[in-house]
DNA sequence: TGTAAAATCACCCTTTCGGGGGATGGTGGT
DNA sequence: ACCACCATCCCCCGAAAGGGTGATTTTACA
């Protein structure tokens, strides 16, 4: 985006100013690379994230006042081209798995060496997962870990909030929907009129914007 | 465990005759690795899996009656240091995370050189998690769309083992009666015919044990 | 206290579903 | 060779779903 397919417009936010440092000199020695600033306060970076363009962004994960998790989300919203790669000391199942939901690109461990930091850059250029092979094995082992049969792999629309905006009785109803009963059942299950059963899921459809009862049940469940 | 820290022994469970014969002449090339046999039926290789030994499993996904999937636990259960990589052409979502959730330690795809799946092995045997790169960011991928929060949720989920008990075309049809598609949709999308279409549909209700649309779906939607 | 939303009911009409038969060809395993 | 299963197609039929229009009564809340 900054430099077509040029150079690569890397920013870091890094509160260790030594180990920024290091990152600034690897990358200038290399070349392909336009180092755009570092900074060592998350805070005084999501204030000037608007007015920022980068093609990767390098963040540490543990900083004063605010943790680099933080900032992934806002430079997401701001640049969605942007790839970011988060850069720390800790493997924490935790850090990581947080890491990787709020939508960071890849996971480095401070002690990748300088090749590997700029080879996981072009990777993550060209849409890569860079990360450090320990973390690998995390995001492995976190995966392992969930339970099968939970893992909503729902990237669609999915308007969670559409559902919760129905009434008590539309949601009482579309319940009874997805057990599977039939409009008579639903009608005297909850004392009222077949009618009464037909209006409110026409009502259900209306404003979840679906057509029938599976593309209904699927917002509900999925 | 085989060979201590000597040999590695591998075992391919991959219905194309072909490729594993491809496979086993790339590791019997490379020394080091014991090339322990290859299974072109799942169901034969889970039966004679408790008196098998190895160190790696390689597993194919696509297969006849059986998928690689449902291979991955039961080696799990009887070799728990024993690592399994899945190699497969596909790189769905679906199956990159159903392979990671069943406990698969690495994913390749049919694609890699024999220096990576050489590679991927030994990275396997030491505790890593080897993936094609397209893979990897699969996985980044997958858990950027978790809704954050939802790392272990869900509760019931009855017979799941019904909907795995579908066929593929029966699988194909009912997650598309799950989009909310109407049996005629269904059948120009696959290209079949109407009559086709709720044939498939009866016989999936016969299996799954339901009497109609919202059951199924609830089903298969946990 | 007024009014918007929720909840209730009614009538009519068309399309879709669900289930009952039965048939053919292909594949895979015993 | 036979059988089980899969995938495909056909006919028929009644029940269920979906959608339009309009209405009345509660309920909730500004």
């Amino acid at each position: 985006m900054t430099n077509g397919s040029d150079q690569i417009t890397v920013i870091a936010v890094e509160d260790d100013t030594a180990y920024s440092a290091v990152l600034r000199r690897v990358l200038e020695q290399v070349g392909r690379f336009r180092w755009d600033g570092s900074f060592a306060n998350p805070v005084r970076f999501l204030t000037a994230l608007p007015g920022l363009h980068a093609d990767v962004f390098l963040l540490d994960i543990h900083m004063p006042r605010l943790s680099g998790l933080e900032c992934i989300r806002e430079i997401k919203q701001c640049l969605p081209e942007a790839r970011v790669l988060m850069i720390s000391v800790h493997d924490d199942d935790d850090y990581v798995l947080k890491a990787f939901l709020d939508g960071a690109d890849g996971y480095l461990l401070k002690d990748s060496s300088p090749d590997q930091i700029v080879e996981a850059i072009h990777d993550a250029r060209r849409g890569g997962a860079p990360m450090s092979p320990s973390i690998a094995r995390k995001v492995v082992g976190i995966l392992g870990r969930l339970q099968p049969g939970e893992t909503a792999p729902k990237p669609p629309s999915s308007s969670k909030a559409a559902v919760e905006a129905l009434s008590t009785r539309e949601t009482e109803v579309l319940e009874l929907l997805a057990k599977g009963r039939r409009y008579t059942e639903i009608a005297s299950e909850i004392s009222v009129s077949l009618d009464t059963v037909k209006t409110h899921i026409r009502n259900i459809y209306r404003k979840l914007e679906v057509r029938n009862k599976a593309e209904a049940i699927s917002l509900l469940l999925g």
